[in-house]
DNA sequence: CATATTTCAGCGTTACTGAAATGT
DNA sequence: CACATTTCAGTAGCGCTGAAATAT
């Protein structure tokens, strides 16, 4: 990327090195998910079930920070690869209720080992604290 | 975005907390850029030219942390806008070399004043000490 | 009736790939 | 020859829009 030629207009840019930092996150996670057939947003629907148990798709999409539309066509295929299951709900036959079953559950374990190694790779110019920090900040940014 | 809601493993997690961040960066840096006809890369592109004077493309490339491809589209449509000229470097014919021109100047001058108050925006939940922080932070998971 | 949920078809931006053309 | 630069055509992922269908 050679970003150190950058001008410093840029190197102190926010909303640049923000961007910057994304597409580096990206590259090394999607490393990941390329070898696992799944696009890094199914991790966060597969987290988001783990952790609040079966849901609408609406929750999943408020969650996961995913539009509507797009968790449609990703709870399809992880449909298609058994790691879900998709009922209707019979209280409100509007929404379907989305729910990890043992295939899924097993593949979420095995996802969060590489996704945190992803993480360290990512990470490895700071030192623990720093990312605590890092972690933090961002947070407040989004209003965490 | 409702990411209040999202999981412990997404809340903490710095690729996912990168990735938001960045978009809400776009989100709000967008707007700036819908309003000038200008896409967000042209901006690195302007910046780089004016810190470093004329240039070639694959410099352009490498400083604005863009892609060599896009490089060409996006300075053909600042060619076409009066921003910059392109011109055959006559010491290697291989090269273009970019050039501000004075009505890129001015417009950069403009975008420049638009583009910080979009950080003023993005960072109004952080402190100045904790805004340095996080540039930082960036700065060093970027190799800076 | 207004509202909520899911679904579908399609769009715009972004980053990227691979290869050709040209020149050093 | 190996290598660098520009250009082009096309791809994939992502976030998003608008509207239809269904149900509350």
């Amino acid at each position: 990327m050679d970003l150190d030629r950058a001008p410093d207009r840029l190197r102190t840019l926010p909303s640049f090195l923000l961007n910057q930092a994304a597409l580096e996150a990206r590259r090394v996670v999607a490393e990941t998910f390329a070898g696992e057939g799944l696009y890094r947003s199914q991790f966060a629907l597969l987290a988001a079930l783990a952790e609040f148990g079966p849901q609408s798709q609406a929750e999943l999409s408020s969650r996961g920070g995913l539009d509507r539309s797009d968790v449609v066509r990703l709870v399809d295929d992880l449909v298609e690869q058994g790691l879900v299951r998709r009922t209707q709900d019979p209280a409100d036959r509007r929404r379907n209720v989305i729910s990890l079953n043992q295939s899924g559950r097993r593949r979420l374990r095995t996802l969060e080992r590489k996704v945190d190694a992803a993480q360290e790779k990512l990470l490895r110019s700071l030192t623990p604290a720093e990312r605590t920090q890092l972690v933090e900040l961002l947070g407040r940014l989004l209003g965490l």
